[in-house]
DNA sequence: TATTTGTGAAACCAAATAGTTGCACATATA
DNA sequence: TATATGTGCAACTATTTGGTTTCACAAATA
């Protein structure tokens, strides 16, 4: 039912953003990945489908095993959702560089 | 009840992201903020009761009116989680960056 | 071949979520 | 003072969420 999945519900969850986090060094299988949580391996499961189905990360089969990496790329949307906020706050920190060389000034 | 709220759970709603974007402007009531949605006032309220939990926005009273701005230095957090990711796809980046240069000497 | 191992998917469940309607209350305005 | 306006909060509801248990199945291994 779920067509599109979205980035942001998908980074909301903790365990998902440690999941990221952790295949981001390298590619885990799930098995591997259930280990570093307190959930079971199927809880998990359903966070890689989660996170395959909005092309946070991706598979790549190897005999049986399943190895789960980090579609990196994807990861910009995030960065590039930040950019016009991240100018408004280059901005303020430029008024503040131009309050301290004005106290500069006065004290000079 | 709510004791401590997540910025990325507080940006996994759609709305609650155009509401940052709307007065990331500049500051807004409730009433002007939820003109812009076809939910009720009262649902734009509970967003903006989660963004404030979390810290996000803040409240300027005047009058009656509350007039609510965001918290810019608190988008700041979100990229300081994307920071070590950036740092990956910049690698990654360089690496291509070496791969043109091999392809350059090599067509010399 | 029989068994173990690695995995995904279905069924079920408690809790959380986003929305609604209805209210209370303070501040403007007539 | 009476009324209109701007707001938050409580109660209720349908849906989604994250988790569990149980199962099916293919690939290794004995």
């Amino acid at each position: 039912m779920e067509s599109r999945r979205d980035i942001f519900q998908a980074i909301a969850d903790p365990t998902r953003r440690a999941i990221i986090a952790l295949i981001a060094i390298q590619a885990m299988t799930p098995g591997a990945i259930a280990d570093h949580f307190d959930t079971t391996r199927q809880a998990v499961s359903k966070h890689l489908r989660i996170l395959t189905e909005c092309d946070l990360i991706s598979q790549n089969q190897e005999g049986r095993e399943i190895y789960y990496q980090l579609e990196i790329k994807k990861m910009k949307e995030i960065d590039q959702w930040l950019d016009p906020f991240r100018r408004i706050w280059e901005a303020r920190f430029n008024q503040l560089d131009n309050v301290l060389a004005n106290m500069k000034k006065t004290k000079k």
